[in-house]
DNA sequence: AAACCGTTGTATCGGCGCGATACATCGAGT
DNA sequence: ACTCGATGTATCGCGCCGATACAACGGTTT
């Protein structure tokens, strides 16, 4: 069983939606995820490659849809899923991921949640927040150990980071409630409340 | 002029304050900065052999200060600042850095405050707030451009960016207003207190 | 019409960071 | 004596990034 890195994955589910060039993939993933934020296209055009070797994705390259004008044509390239690809997409919504708790993993992850089920989507966000909790402690912890040493700039600079860090938490709690006590949402709607 | 990139900068900061082994150099980056929480020696050690190459710094290896075992020895290697990376510190410390903005580069920079005059803290204090504040139109502008089209999950992770974003520029003016009140701090002492 | 320019679009290259892995020694506990 | 965890150095493959190059399209300016 390949695994699906967190790329892959995003790739997959920005297909899922609609067929993309390249060009548009990158542009939809800075502008929708946290993580990509300046996708290169150092990375996407490889991974693209990858995906197409490995049978993901397929390439259609430049058909028009006018047929008037045949010839010239500048060079582009649509990718869309294949079945394979579309299987492995349902695998891993279905998967609650293992490591969709890493930053990026779980910002391409919680993006997906309208095409999951709501007992895969509480697992992924009570796995990310054991992940931070995990991570509180390890950093309080060192915290304490060092606080003589360090000068008051640096202990400034950890206090924010874990300040950082609760927070996150406290917004995965929120979530969490929201979805227990609203189970039923399966796709669309759920999280902002009653404001439509 | 080399132009210093975070990690080699980081390593100059730790090693001036005492000379380390690599095992050592990477728990206290690990510790002590949010960036480098997990940095690996598949990043550290090559990274030591380059500022060796550069002459940056200097690795003693294992000298003894007990000359009774003067076989035998595991291999450990003791790295210090030369006189050129001293200088190279001491540049980088008055520049303001220029990329001194970015996440990870920002933190390193912070957590060598003590070692500023506090002009320089507030050009970097200052640059990163702005850089932040661009950060924070850009998405928040693509977020009026899509709203219609993201289904509620994508949108709340958005807002959570955002706010988180919005968090870090109110900590920032804290630390400027700060710094502006009490502009003498120039090395040690500045909120924490006076420990030695 | 010609010149310009920003956007769309594909692609590669060198350098570097990461995760995994290997190997070796030391101190302490059972 | 044996195991186990911490200390310590080192490398390999692979993926990502930033820079860069090329090219065609659409629009505005001159």
């Amino acid at each position: 069983m390949a695994k699906t890195d967190v790329l892959t994955l995003a790739i997959l589910g920005m297909l899922s939606e609609q067929p993309l060039h390249g060009y548009q993939l990158r542009k939809q993933l800075g502008s929708e995820l946290g993580a990509f934020r300046a996708l290169s296209y150092g990375s996407l055009y490889p991974a693209l490659k990858r995906m197409v070797g490995s049978g993901l994705i397929a390439a259609d390259a430049n058909e028009a849809e006018d047929a008037h004008a045949a010839t010239s044509r500048r060079s582009r390239i649509a990718y869309r899923l294949t079945d394979e690809g579309k299987k492995r997409l349902a695998d891993e919504l279905a998967s609650a991921g293992a490591s969709s708790w890493d930053d990026d993993a779980f910002d391409v992850r919680f993006s997906m949640f309208d095409k999951t089920d709501s007992a895969t989507r509480l697992r992924i966000l009570e796995g990310r927040r054991s992940r931070l909790a995990e991570r509180l402690e390890e950093v309080s912890e060192s915290m304490q150990q060092r606080r003589e040493r360090n000068d008051a700039y640096t202990t400034e600079l950890q206090r924010h980071g874990l300040e950082r860090v609760e927070r996150e938490v406290q917004w995965l709690d929120q979530l969490i409630e929201t979805e227990r006590s609203a189970p039923g949402g399966n796709t669309k709607a759920a999280t902002g409340g009653e404001n439509n």
